[in-house]
DNA sequence: GACGGAATTA
DNA sequence: TAATTCCGTC
């Protein structure tokens, strides 16, 4: 097994070294010698890696490659001279030389230009006004209407850091409908589309303000870029550093396999956390694009299964601290700065209504900066990750990268996921406004606090009464001083840290394994076990956990509750010591004291324990 | 208005 | 899989 890993690690950082050379037009033979490794390797991973859309199909070698430098060439010249030109617009320029080449090729030798190998996924380049196309995703179609001047009286942004408003909900669902063929569409059922994003953590509401959401770029960049390599190069980048990404693009190889995703040196952070994420990742990644075509997701979305499940994330509660202050964009700014320049990556096409063919704007033009970083950012009301003269949300890598870094900052101002970084171990999170409790990412399990948490009601255990484990840590919270599953309530100013403590939920919420932890091996079978009536699967682990030392946590927890409460009618001023004591015991001794020793398997005991469940299901 | 469950659809 | 549709609840 270890073995294993460690092949597959110094595959992915072979494979990385072998594409990025291969970025770098170095043929394959040429790799091979460098690396040491075959050139059929060479090949295939580079097969394999343009099949995952992370490398611009580079021309081969040989003359054709020579032919297509010269296209490349001219393309370049010409986006550096005009990096708003659409690839239709380049396409009729380059025919007007007596060239034909396709808009496809163009696309390709616009990724390649400057960067060479970093091609944004095919998503990225669908066009954006097709009507009738199915295919495009509310969040997108969201930033499309976002960054059209012509519909900002309609949705624009507002407020905060990735906060729009739709101003005209009737409106913006009319849109959607007739971009998605759906003229029935109207705000309620669009509304649900956006509240899908809540749990998939690309949106969130803006509490308290009406048809105001936000963004979480973060996401959606670690979603459709989930293998920028964020610490290759780190700590700000220069003011000199080039607009695009220059050769040294830090693009990891998309994984193959759930194992990929997850370097060993990763999961050693923090076993239980990332063996965790592992097991879950192993279950199956999903795709968060729209077409299936480009890089796969992250452990985020994998685990949003779960939060799915939960519920959005708002009202699960934060850790426990004071409320972090936000960060001033003005101090994003300073630290990370950055020329404006013009964005020619965007995976956004320069809208025809927004930039007519044979009128473009001039190369400074206020719809330039359009990443979706700080660095570009003003503080002003109306700003935002686009700028609003309707520019692009940009995914071009160093920007994402920048942005990203920038966000390490404010994800604890701005509900961006620390668990996005822990994708980025090498990433230099910036802690410039650390309370002096500092918020950990779970990186060291040591210094990592859990609190449990029971997991949030549906709607159906709402209405439904509660089961036996929750009606214990219920009725015990009714009296205080009581050990209990606590749940606190969420204060807006908590909201902030949230992301954390839903990690955290995430990895307790492993209920079934967690049990088996507690569990020791089953005592030797005494006698057949009777059919076990429907729903009273649970009373049967419980009461025959009594026979031998197998103890489930919801019992302990019962055991708990009533030892507490002698303990405190007994006015213990140790309590928690004994708390402590009792509990390190309990795992090692067979608890019940006064009662039957634990090896006799007492019918009666069988009996009340049953009740006992019964009577806490009932109430 | 906002939320989220459930069933359904493409 | 990403909505769409419907609807009960807060």
């Amino acid at each position: 097994m270890e073995k294993r890993k460690k092949t597959k690690e110094l595959s992915v950082d072979l494979r990385n070294q072998i594409v990025r050379k291969h970025e770098q037009s170095q043929g394959y033979k040429s790799i091979s010698k460098d690396l040491n490794v075959p050139v059929s390797t060479v090949r295939s991973v580079i097969k394999k890696n343009k099949a995952h859309g992370t490398v611009a199909n580079l021309p081969r070698c040989g003359r054709k490659r020579k032919i297509d430098k010269r296209f490349q060439r001219k393309i370049v010249r010409m986006l550096d001279k005009e990096p708003r030109l659409t690839s239709k617009q380049v396409q009729a320029a380059l025919q007007s030389e007596g060239t034909t080449e396709s808009t496809h090729t163009i696309h390709q030798r616009r990724n390649e230009k400057g960067l060479y190998g970093f091609a944004f996924p095919d998503w990225a380049y669908k066009p954006e006004s097709s009507p009738g196309s199915r295919q495009i995703q509310l969040w997108h179609f969201i930033l499309e209407l976002l960054r059209k001047e012509e519909y900002h009286e309609v949705i624009a942004w507002q407020g905060d850091y990735g906060e729009f408003v739709i101003k005209d909900p009737d409106e913006v669902a009319r849109l959607w409908g007739v971009r998605k063929c759906k003229p029935q569409m109207n705000y309620d059922k669009l509304s649900r589309a956006l509240r899908y994003y809540y749990n998939k953590r690309i949106l969130h509401k803006t509490k308290g303000k009406r048809f105001t959401y936000k963004f979480n770029f973060n996401k959606l960049v670690l979603v459709n870029y989930p293998f920028i390599d964020m610490g290759m190069t780190g700590g700000p980048v220069p003011q000199s550093a080039p607009p695009v990404p220059s050769g040294g693009t830090h693009f990891r190889f998309p994984p193959c396999t759930p194992s990929d995703v997850l370097s060993p040196t990763e999961e050693l952070r923090s076993p239980t956390l990332f063996s965790s994420v592992a097991r879950r990742l192993a279950r199956g990644s999903v795709s968060d694009c729209s077409d299936g075509t480009s890089a796969n997701s992250e452990v985020e979305e994998s685990l949003s299964e779960e939060q799915h499940r939960r519920g959005p994330g708002p009202d699960i509660p934060a850790f426990r601290g004071p409320p972090l202050p936000r960060l001033s964009h003005e101090g994003i700014f300073r630290v990370y700065p950055r020329p404006r320049v013009p964005e020619p990556l965007s995976p956004f096409p320069v809208s025809p209504m927004g930039a007519p063919a044979g009128l473009l704007p001039p190369q400074l033009s206020p719809a330039l900066p359009m990443t979706p970083n700080h660095m570009n950012y003003t503080p002003s009301p109306t700003l935002s990750p686009m700028y609003p003269g309707g520019s692009h949300f940009s995914f071009n890598p160093e920007d994402m990268k920048r942005y990203l870094q920038a966000h390490t900052q404010s994800v604890y101002n701005y509900h961006l996921s620390p668990r996005a970084f822990l994708h980025y171990p090498s990433i230099v999170v910036p802690q410039p406004q650390r309370p002096e409790k500092p918020l950990h990412l779970p990186l060291d399990e040591s210094s990592f606090k859990f609190k449990l948490q029971p997991p949030p009601l549906g709607k159906k255990q709402r209405e439904r009464p509660l089961e036996p484990s929750s009606s214990t840590s219920s009725s015990s919270s009714s009296s205080s001083g009581v050990p209990q599953i606590k749940v606190e309530p969420i204060s807006d100013a908590e909201e902030d840290e949230e992301e954390l403590m839903v990690e955290v939920t995430d990895i307790s919420e492993e209920e079934e394994e967690d049990e088996e932890v507690f569990k020791a091996p089953t005592a030797p079978e005494q006698k057949a076990p009777p059919p076990i009536p429907p729903g009273k699967e649970e009373e049967m682990v419980n009461a025959g956990s009594e026979s031998g030392r197998c103890i489930p946590l919801k019992l302990r927890f019962k055991r708990r509750w009533s030892e507490d409460q002698r303990l405190e009618a007994e006015g213990g001023a140790e309590e928690s010591d004994k708390k402590v004591k009792s509990n390190q015991e309990e795992s090692k001794l067979p608890p019940q004291p006064g009662g039957p020793p634990c090896r006799r398997v007492s019918t009666d005991l069988q009996r009340a324990t049953e009740e006992l469940s019964l009577e806490s299901r009932d109430s």
